[in-house]
DNA sequence: CTTCGGATTGGCT
DNA sequence: GCCAATCCGAAGA
């Protein structure tokens, strides 16, 4: 079965980003629950890849709420956003780091000798533990109510990328200043679940404030 | 065309 | 704390 992108999954990326934490994203055999997200929006945002209307690399963060975009990060790793905006306009969530809750062999595979709280944390690893490739960018998440048996039946080479929402108690959730970034560093546009072990680990931007 | 540096990470001082 | 790895978009000459 599958469901239609929530509604409140849909619109301002700030407001929708701490209602993703616990969700999970599913995809090549391994499902991660979120833990940590940060939101970007568009031309308000120098920070985000949308900043300056779209391109060829962003133009699936205007491609509409549900939908991937995956991007290639200092030349290495793959990060994906959840957009969240109307096509047409620009806001996405980055998912920075989950708990590998499916398909740990997979998963262990694809990150030799990491522990398995560390396997998915931060947006580069867990990108890689999911297998997430740049042509996936622009693809629409199928929304799920329960994983069931669809981990189960899927290899590590299923493409499907799926998302199970869940319903995050706003008191487990904590916010910050976003990691990494230099312009609007500042904003505390970083959501994660309070005391979670998976959560990256804090780094400064250069240029901020 | 060339140069610069980033929504990162892991390893080393 | 510092740095290299490795690609590509943005900006400058």
């Amino acid at each position: 079965m599958t469901l239609l992108w929530p509604r409140e999954l849909t619109g301002d990326a700030v407001t929708v980003a701490p209602r993703l934490l616990g969700g999970l994203v599913v995809h090549r055999g391994v499902a991660v629950r979120l833990t940590e997200v940060e939101a970007y929006t568009g031309a308000d945002d120098p920070a985000s890849h949308a900043y300056r209307g779209p391109t060829a690399r962003n133009a699936a963060m205007f491609g509409g709420p549900g939908h991937i975009y995956v991007y290639l990060s200092y030349g290495i790793h793959r990060a994906a956003n959840i957009v969240t905006a109307p096509a047409g306009t620009a806001a996405g969530v980055l998912l920075r780091a989950g708990e590998v809750v499916g398909g740990g062999e997979t998963a262990r595979s694809r990150r030799p000798g990491v522990p398995d709280t560390r396997l998915a944390s931060g947006p580069g690893n867990l990108g890689r533990v999911l297998g997430l490739g740049l042509e996936l960018s622009g693809h629409p998440f199928e929304v799920v109510p329960r994983l069931g048996g669809r981990l189960a039946d899927a290899g590590p080479d299923d493409p499907h990328l799926l998302f199970v929402p869940a319903r995050p108690a706003a008191a487990e959730i904590s916010r910050g200043p976003r990691v990494g970034v230099g312009a609007a560093g500042d904003r505390p546009w970083r959501f994660w679940i309070t005391g979670d072990p998976t959560v990256s680990k804090y780094r400064r931007g250069g240029t901020g404030r």
